[in-house]
DNA sequence: GCCGAAGTAGACAATTCGGTCTACTTGTTT
DNA sequence: AAACAAGTAGACCGAATTGTCTACTTCGGC
């Protein structure tokens, strides 16, 4: 893995979820990172290249956290109940693997790329798809209705949390899926 | 209501939502507009000051939309199909005081202002808590858990529906509700 | 008609944007 | 040491950004 790419991802990645993409210019991803203009170009085709390249760090770094958040359950109810408390922890900033909470980085990158058949588009929507997989994974026999249900209130638990600045959601959905 | 100042409001409501908020210039506002730069400036102290009354606009014929939708239900149970069919129509763009379905326009704006205390982020929570107080309106004697379900689950319908491309989402919530 | 308000085209300013490029240095491999 | 890859500072480019301004026209009220 080469060290002055990753550093760019990186920097762009923090900096991206930070602010939004298109509030960063090239010009400040190079400023905090300390590299020349002309490495990023070697490294990546365009600012959309170096975009897309945080989409998948952030999807990895995302799925493992979920991964070691969802690891050791044991019934259905736990799955649910570690997805939710995960959830919880990364609204309260308690997830030092996902940074400070600023919403979900491919709701908002979704926002600001308003064309879906970009690759940029296509890549959230293929990153919610992967974390309906996962889920999925650690459930024991689920049915299509569980987990729609648990990936709709997933979603308006990150925006609840994001938009309304309401914390609360995840034990909210929690309750609700024990009476599913 | 002055005629320029609405023309304003209207094509810069149309422009962001369709293209979010920093991809889209004054200059391209004034030019699709045919508004000369200096009465916008007459009217509006800055951009910011535009997008928020965009907001505003946005927020207002959201909210008519809705108690128009939910208008005559008689039930609870009425009351949630009609919202979640009313969202299912907004996502299948037969909502035509809504537009073209872009997502929302208060969660894509949450997602390029990043700063919690502007204005503009702060506008965007204050619709989540006016399209909250609606439905409860409309709902007789709701529980706070009820209503905290429906809000949850219309959010994550909204972003199922636009990042996910699932229109599905609203039928789901209706079945999970009425298990509620 | 007169006057002030509202509106016009578009130049201007400073800055930023994403990307290209020159001329050079540093690092790695043979 | 030589050759090549990777990296550097930063100038340059054309275009775009938001907001200010000049000089003028049009509109509406009296």
């Amino acid at each position: 893995m080469n060290s002055k790419r990753q550093t760019l991802v990186d920097t762009a990645l923090n900096l991206f979820y930070e602010h939004g993409i298109n509030s960063i210019g090239i010009n400040q991803i190079l400023k905090v990172s300390g590299i020349a203009k002309k490495t990023l170009y070697h490294h990546f085709d365009s600012k959309d290249a170096l975009v897309l390249a945080t989409l998948e760090q952030r999807n990895h770094s995302f799925n493992e956290w979920l991964k070691h958040r969802l690891n050791h359950s044991k019934t259905n109810s736990e799955v649910i109940s570690n997805l939710f408390h995960a959830l919880q922890d990364w609204f309260s900033d308690k997830a030092p693997e996902l940074g400070k909470f600023r919403g979900c980085f491919f709701i908002n990158t979704s926002a600001e790329f308003s064309d879906p058949s970009s690759d940029i588009s296509k890549y959230c929507q293929y990153h919610k798809q992967q974390v309906r997989n996962i889920v999925a994974q650690y459930l024991f026999n689920p049915t299509e209705d569980l987990l729609d249900a648990i990936c709709i209130l997933k979603e308006g638990a990150i925006s609840m949390a994001y938009v309304a600045n309401d914390l609360s959601a995840p034990k909210k959905c929690i309750q609700l899926l024990n009476k599913f």
